[in-house]
DNA sequence: GAATGTCTGTTGGAATTCCAACAAAGGAGA
DNA sequence: TCTCCTTTGTTGGAATTCCAACAGACATTC
């Protein structure tokens, strides 16, 4: 077998953890690694819900297909990436996603009942990967929820300004670099880019922000802002 | 001190668990149950985000104050019911928020830390009680993501589709009734109730759907490109 | 330097949504 | 049955967004 140290280091799931406690944990998980072939699923929609997963090596993709078979990419899954962790730990009964393979690939695929239940001879990292499991998905719930705010502001206007003034917040400064550039920004908020950039040019002339490519000031700032994510 | 058995066994934390076991769980976790009274902060925006909170009794909102001091309420909370948790677990230094009670309440305040760690001795529901945790968040996480779908669709008519997709699915059956009144739906999906209503006629009369208050019944809908998902 | 490609900003007409106001359809209670 | 009240549907003009097309800035490659 061979070593994937390396990349389960890089996993969310395991920080926290060095190679020798990592063996342990996996055998301790009794965790599968499974060979999937380019174009091949890693599991259905439809099957049961049952299993973590972890890449290792290649790249796996997240599909799902609408009523009426049409399909969309939910994500694209590199090395050390996490999936069907939330459906598998909802209790659902079946996926309501595809997880395919889009090149040759590794995945690493863990029982959720067993990482969720602290083994009999208790080993000593069982524990954290449960605070890092907790952690993961607790994250990724603000994460959404956050976009969520963004998303239900009436005009392209307010989303902009909701998402960057979060940004100021996070950064505790009103100068920061988003993770984004024009197209990226506007789908994350779910606007047009064109109507996007024409709004961020209104909010310039006017004196509110400042901006030059993916950095940004936000002029008038009434310091209120004590918090920040992570 | 008094019984909360009733209410805490309407709590998602707390399935499977009967009175008795109920004693000994809170008692293992140490939760510290805190009286107060309406008008008054459970806790404020920049505080640490260590506990989880059930309300045992009276009624606490939770309320985001923006940038320029405008609150709005995210959330009112009913006995039984959990706040606080995804703040906690997802490691944040300070609340984002505040909760504040709205009438005279109790609300059982438990350390996130404890709720992670398994306790030396090891008492038997202490891992029932992390697998409800980590359900409650995914299944909120799965919640959150379907939103996000509807509200990512283009047009209102595409938003609403989209819903009632999902919930022909999650019904099982192309005829549902949904829990939500007309200007609800709108809400949720980030629409004026309006235009909805309109959009809804519309697709009444192309003889996509049929409806009448909450039931609905999707008829044969064409798949109508470009639909496009993301 | 020229050619190419990517990213960003600008623009105008088409399409959609917002908004306010009102009408119609029930339900609850007197 | 008759109000009163809530919910839902309808409508038209204002406001906003979408969309496509294009231009300028900049980096890369040949």
């Amino acid at each position: 077998m061979k070593n994937y140290n390396e990349v389960l280091s890089r996993c969310p799931l395991f920080v926290g953890m060095e190679p020798p406690d990592l063996d342990s944990m996996l055998a301790c998980l009794d965790g599968k690694i499974k060979n999937v072939q380019k174009g091949n699923p890693v599991f259905l929609e439809g099957t049961p819900a049952r299993f973590v997963g972890v890449v290792l090596s290649g790249t796996v993709q997240v599909i799902r297909e609408d009523y009426y078979g049409i399909r969309s990419i939910l994500a694209v899954l590199q090395p050390g990436e996490l999936f069907a962790e939330v459906f598998s730990f909802a209790g659902i009964t079946s996926m309501p996603v595809s997880v395919i393979a889009s090149k040759d690939s590794e995945v690493l695929l863990l029982d959720c009942t067993r990482v969720l239940t602290t083994c009999t001879n208790s080993c000593h990292y069982h524990n954290l990967l449960m605070k890092n499991l907790v952690q993961g998905i607790a994250q990724k719930n603000l994460a959404l929820s956050q976009k969520i705010r963004y998303m239900s502001q009436k005009t392209t206007k307010e989303k902009i300004m909701a998402f960057l003034l979060d940004q100021a917040k996070l950064h505790g400064s009103t100068e920061f670099v988003i993770p984004y550039d024009r197209q990226a920004l506007a789908d994350y908020l779910g606007v047009e880019r064109s109507a996007m950039s024409a709004e961020i040019s209104k909010l310039k002339s006017a004196g509110q922000i400042d901006t030059k490519g993916s950095w940004f000031c936000i002029r008038n700032f009434m310091p209120n802002l004590p918090f920040v994510y992570h």
